[in-house]
This record gives structure tokens, sequence and C-alpha cells, in this order.
DNA sequence: TTATATTGGATCGAAATTGGATCAATCTCT
DNA sequence: AGAGATTGATCCAATTTCGATCCAATATAA
């Protein structure tokens, strides 16, 4: 072999392609550009595009460019679905440490009264593991929606998507005790007062914890 | 140098049209505004409609205008299309740094690689916005791959296609000076020697300098 | 209804961009 | 050392894009 390998390059295209990056009808950079974006030889990257061409990926027109002829876009709200519990709480350990931040920076009193009134309920439901996630969820939307940033509020619609599957209600059950529900309610308290008294940094320790809480909750009922 | 293809505006306006930033029966603006709005001479533009013409995407007539037929996926809400430039920021402050801290986790040495790659085609990529720009999206791609996190890889992507729109790359044309760029390049090295080096929060406070760096030129840039 | 403006449709040559092809030099692995 | 792959460079032919101009169909306002 040498340094890059045609078929590297072929493969990690291949891969682009299947994960909906490049789509059908779409055209791909020109060839010089993509062996210079690879760090390859137009030569190298010929082939690796004659490949990927045999494969029946991409067909290639003289003087005009390449383009993608198959491709599956099924592949793209898969992620979705097939999210495993973990890569849940990770995702949102990411967002929701800054959403609380950005919530003591933009929220308004409205919203906090809300997220208040939320929280009552949540306290009101200790022995409803269902009314419970019902509200935690419009907990963290609430929250979301108190940063107005729109992009964020729609990440986390995302995310509360992939909570109300049924593999992750079943879950819940599992998860759900009423210790568990006044650990959360507990935390919740922490997190809705910090951002009242306008404290980012508390905030986001305060979510973080709780995500821990139920990182390791989650894992301990899948352990058994 | 790079022009535009009839395929990349085709590309563009599909993805716009499926995200439901043009509503079904809603008219389009006309072919010489729209050809002006992708920066692109009209004739170009044409060919582009008449792809999305026989993929039954549109319909025109002559005279009168070019009309949305199809637009049912609705995968993509509006939320994506018309996120502010700051929204888009404060996103990938909630999101990046919790990735750096996974990347060091997670990541794999041929990703390792691969950042490092990127990273020298964007230092190579001084005098060339457009270029840099590209390996940009790709090196954040990348570190989000690197999480082997299939729901943030997603979400990341999702911000992708953000970034890639129009108004974002006018915007970026106006921040993207080679001082910019050069300041760029340093804190893309000091994320990745951390993330090398296994420092989750060292890479992670890395990576919230140059975001932070990146909301000041950007806003900087819209002062003016 | 009529006049005017706006829309898409079509064509043209010049310039730019694209993929196709080839070759000697160099590198990598056996 | 030898075989095979990669590189970097050059030239070529096909195609596209550009910018401009003119035409026809429709929409709008008087």
């Amino acid at each position: 072999m040498a340094r890059k390998g045609a078929a590297d390059v072929a493969k990690q295209m291949r891969r682009s392609i299947e994960s909906g990056e490049y789509r059908r009808f779409e055209r791909l950079p020109a060839s010089r550009q993509l062996a210079e974006t690879f760090g390859v030889a137009r030569n190298t990257l010929r082939d690796a595009l004659y490949q990927l061409e045999r494969e029946g990926l991409l067909q290639t027109k003289p003087g005009s460019g390449t383009y993608v002829t198959a491709n599956e876009p099924a592949a793209i709200p898969n992620a979705l679905e097939q999210a495993a519990p973990l890569e849940l709480i990770d995702a949102r350990f990411a967002l929701e440490p800054h959403i609380c931040r950005l919530s003591v920076l933009y929220g308004r009193r409205e919203e906090f009264e809300r997220l208040d009134e939320l929280t009552l309920q949540m306290e009101h439901s200790i022995a409803d593991p269902q009314k419970f996630a019902e509200s935690d969820t419009a907990f963290h939307r609430t929250l979301a929606t108190s940063t107005r940033n729109n992009l964020l509020i729609w990440l986390i619609e995302q995310i509360n998507t992939v909570r109300s599957l049924d593999e992750w209600t079943r879950m819940r059950r599992l998860t759900l005790d009423p210790e568990i529900i006044k650990l959360y309610n507990r935390q919740h308290r922490v997190i809705l007062d910090a951002i009242r008294t306008r404290e980012p940094e508390s905030a986001a320790i305060a979510m973080k914890d709780h995500l821990e809480t139920a990182r390791l909750s989650l894992t301990r009922a899948s352990a058994t």
C-alpha cells in the first residue's frame, strides 16, 4: 500500500453519501477540489470516484461534474429513533446546562412562574410517574423556551421526541420510583432557584447534578 | 474560483422546499431576483428550476411565476432556517464544549489524524475563506463523529445545514479576514492538542474560547 | 378595456470550469 | 531490490456559466 489509498478515500466518500451528507441528484465538488480536501492527488481521487461509480453510487459527466445517483434518506430520522439511552443523556448533558445559563440571561418572569407551576405539579405527582414525566418534559421544554433561542428550542424538541418513544416510557417505569421523583423534584427546585436569583453557573451546575442523577438511575436500571 | 453550478443551486432550493421554507402553492420570487439572491446567472438558475420541475417539486407558469407543488416531509421545520447568527453561536456554545469532552473519552486515533489533516488544510487556506469554511465545517463534524454519539452527530449535522445557508456565506465573507483565520487556526490547534493529550476540561475551555472569538467577530461585523 | 409592468422562455458567443488522459518521478511495502 | 501505488504536472475535449438581448405570456393598474 501507500500513504492514503484510493480505497480509503472511496470508503470515506461512501460513508458521506450514505449518511446523507450528499443526497440524490446533488453534485459533488470538483475533482480538483475534492482531491485537495482529502489531501490526495487528483489521480487517486479519480480512482476512488471510479470505484464508487462502478458501485452505482455516482455518475460522472465529463465537463460537468460528478453526481450522486443513489441514496437512502431514511437514515436521517433513524438517528433519532435508534438513539441509545446513554446517548440521549449525553446530548442533554451538552445542551441543558448551557440552556440554564441562557435562561438566566434571557428568561422572563412569566416563564419562571410557569416553571414554578410545573415544579409544583411534579411535587404533587410523586405517586404518578406518568404525570410526573409529562410535567418534567414540559419543564425542560419551558426552560429551553426561556432562552429565546429558536435553534435550541428546536433541538430540545427533537430530544423530547425521542423521550416520548415507546421504549422510553417503559424505561421510565423502571426508574421512576417515588424516591427518585422526590430527588428529581428537589433538584428541579435548586435549578429554578438558581435561575431566579440570576446565578448562571450555579444553575448550570445544578442541572449537571440533575443529569448525573438521571444517568446513574439509568445505568442502575439497565444493569438489573 | 469555484463557480456555483445549477446542481448546487438546485440542492439549496430542494432543501429549502423540503424544510418548509417555501410552502405548497406558494410562489417563488421572480427568476431574476432569485438568480441575484443565489449570486448566479439567470440562465443557471433556470436550469436549476428545470431540474426541480422534473423532480416534481415545482411547476412554472410562463408570465406568472414558479410555484411549489410538493412539500410534505416537514422533517426539518422553520426553526432551522430562520435561526439568527447569534442563536447558532449559542447553540454551538452549548453543544461543542461537551462534544470535546466526549471526544477525549471516545475518540479514535484515526479521527484525530483526520482532524489534524483538516487543521493543516485550514492553515493553508488563510487567503481563501471559502476553502477555510469548508474545512472548518468538516472539522466540527469530525469532532462530533468522534464522540460515537449518534444523537449528537445528528444534532451537529442539523446545525451544519444552517451554516451552509445563504445568509451565512455572506456573513462569513464579512468576518473571515486572514487575521481571524489565523486566530481560528491557532485555536483549533489548542483544541486538538488538548483532546490528544486527553484533557477533557482543557479541550472544553479551548472550545469555549474559540466560540467566544467567533461570537465577538460576529457582533463586531454586524455592528458595522 | 387598455396601457404598462412584470413574469418566464429562448438564444448567442466568450470565458471559465469540468472530467479524461498521460507520463516520469517518488514513495511504501514486501 | 522490486512491484505496485501515489504523486504532481501538463494538455485536451466536453460542458457549463455568464451576460446580454429579444420575445411571449400573464398580471396589474388606470
